[in-house]
RNA sequence: GGUCCGUUCGUCUAGGGGUUAGGACAGUAGAUUUUCAUUCUACCAACAGGGGUUCGAUUCCCCUACGGACUACCA
């Protein structure tokens, strides 16, 4: 029987989640989409002394905003509830005696201490790997070389003490990762690694394939820095009698520094100079716990849409010449055999023309919608009709919502300054006295839209035995101070032809001083 | 250091034993425009190096170099 495809995004609640991040939740999300299958959302916060406060509704607030829909998790439930791990914490431990009870795990009295030792004596021995594996627990404080009865004894008057996987000496370890084929490691270069901390919780190891098992996940797309620990997963998977079902494991490539020196990491925070950040977060410095804030994504002006569509392209394409794609283009078009095996530095440039590509896509009314909320906020009252022209107008040269805003400044408000530049290069007697007629004549123009402005402009400059560039210029300035725009006659169409007579008049009055 | 992963234009990438090695972003130039921008057109620009295998390797294999990840009672 086919089984029903699961895939889950497991982040930990440590922090805001950064873009590495929300690109793997996105391909797991596409996957499951594509295949018809089930997204979960697993909080994994197992490691308490890491536990920030609003990291965990950050993520879920960041999905949400990207368009990334989860069928299971914290806040929807599911079959397999509880799906934060710090709730799950009774279930493990029977997991980990299982194990032990195989042969398959130990006890282990070490102290901190005694592992530092181990360590320092592996080194100074000029060990390849120091390490806690099968050669060297022969030395250590375990179930394995102490006494069954003092294994006992320590257990009952409450030692402190961790559980760890029994690695085999010599055995190869191999799984056939989805997207880098098979990979082989040598179990020798695998360690005990500790499934239960001393203070009862599982590490992430053991977490990880009991959920994954439990809530019958099929595939496992998380990042690279996953790989080295994937053979352990899979001896887990083994000992725990689970690996008929074992999920299929891809690893994705990471998402590098612009400068190609190392993985993003959420300390990168507002350093690169971009956001790292889907969202804004309010944290706080480890150091000096002050109060910092990085910017995000939604923050800065970005469509959720041209967000995802480049987040996507980091690591993946269609292998078609198309570069726009909606969320549900990316669902139909994803396959996990096209992820690419190398790693990817994040492009401002591009985002930014994705951001530029969607905004333009956008029907006026609704960047008319937003225009009129941003000027309220300045106090301005904008008819809906208007401000979709102005938005018509001026989206081709934004690249954020907020250029729409900038741009639509000089329909509500006369410059007090005239571009110095053009003034001095353009500005004559001649020219002031053809634009003061063309304004007198703009009061009473019967046909006010700019193809009808134009004309009239154009005779009115003519009769005075002159070509229309030689006041172009001229006139821009008289109407909006600048000596760059959105096109004039659809400036001055906008404008209404009282107004953009009386700033003509002005200018000329003002620039003949 | 050890283990693992990777390497095509500046960046994201397509391709794949015989190709003018394709596209997008950026850059440059030109056209359009009253201006800046847009748009359009063109240009610039890459198979890390060395060995094999082969009639032929950018493509397959090996080595080297470089880059990266991992190497916690963190995830």
């Amino acid at each position: 029987m086919e089984r029903e495809v699961r895939v889950r995004f497991a982040p930990s609640p440590t922090g805001p989640l950064h873009i590495g991040g929300v690109r793997t939740a996105l391909y797991n999300y596409l996957l499951a989409r594509k295949l018809g299958g089930k997204m979960l959302l697993r909080i994994e916060d197992t490691d308490q002394n890491r536990f920030v406060p609003g990291a965990e509704q950050y993520i879920m607030d960041a999905l949400r905003w990207c368009g990334i829909e989860i069928d299971e998790g914290i806040e929807q439930g599911g079959p397999h509830a509880p799906y934060r791990q710090s709730e799950r914490k009774p279930m493990y431990r029977q997991y980990a005696q299982q194990l032990i009870d195989s042969g398959h795990a130990y006890y282990a009295f070490d102290t901190a201490e005694d592992l530092d030792a181990m360590r320092a004596r592996l080194t100074a021995a000029k060990v390849p790997n120091p390490q806690y594996n099968s050669i060297t627990r022969a030395q250590m404080r375990n179930s394995l070389t102490l006494p069954e009865d003092e294994v006992k004894q320590l257990l009952e008057s409450g030692a402190q003490y961790v559980i760890r996987l029994k690695v085999p000496r010599k055995e190869e370890i191999r799984f056939n990762d989805l997207i880098r084929g098979w990979v082989v490691v040598h179990s020798s270069a695998v360690d005990d690694k500790v499934l239960m901390k001393s203070d009862g919780m599982p590490t992430y190891h053991l977490a990880n394939i009991v959920d994954d098992h439990l809530m019958e996940i099929t595939h496992v797309i998380r990042g690279e820095e996953w790989l080295p620990s994937a053979p352990l997963h899979v001896l887990l998977y083994r000992y725990l009698g689970w690996e008929a079902t074992m999920p299929q494991f891809a690893h994705l490539p990471l998402l590098l520094k612009p400068d190609g020196t190392g993985k993003l990491s959420k300390r990168d925070g507002d350093k690169l100079g971009f956001p790292v950040f889907p969202l804004e977060w309010h944290g706080t410095d480890a150091e000096t716990g002050q109060p910092t804030v990085s910017s995000g994504y939604r923050e800065s002006g970005y469509l959720p849409e041209a967000f995802i569509n480049f987040l996507a392209f980091l690591g993946w394409n269609p292998g078609t010449q198309q570069e726009l794609f909606s969320m549900q283009d990316l669902i139909d078009t994803f396959t996990i055999e096209r992820v690419s095996k190398s790693p990817a530095r994040f492009d401002q440039n591009k985002v930014r023309w994705y951001n530029e590509q969607y905004l333009r896509a956008k029907p006026d009314a609704e960047l008319a919608h937003y225009l009129i909320q941003e000027l309220h906020t300045q106090g301005l009252a904008v008819p809906q009709e208007k401000a979709e022209q102005i938005a018509a107008l001026v989206k081709e040269r934004a690249t954020f919502p907020a250029d729409l805003a900038k741009e639509a400044q000089l329909f509500f408000q006369r410059s007090t300054t005239y571009d110095e530049q053009v003034i001095s290069k353009k500005w004559n007697a001649p020219v002031a006295a053809a634009l003061a007629a063309f304004a007198q004549e703009l009061t009473t123009a019967p046909d006010t839209t700019p193809d009808g402005i134009k004309a009239l402009l154009t005779q009115v400059v003519e009769g005075q035995g002159m070509k229309l560039g030689q006041v172009l210029q001229a006139l821009r300035v008289a109407v909006t101070g600048a000596a760059a725009g959105p096109d004039l006659m659809h400036i001055m169409h906008i404008l209404g032809a009282p107004e953009t007579a009386q700033r003509i008049q002005l200018a000329v009055e003002k620039l003949a001083a």
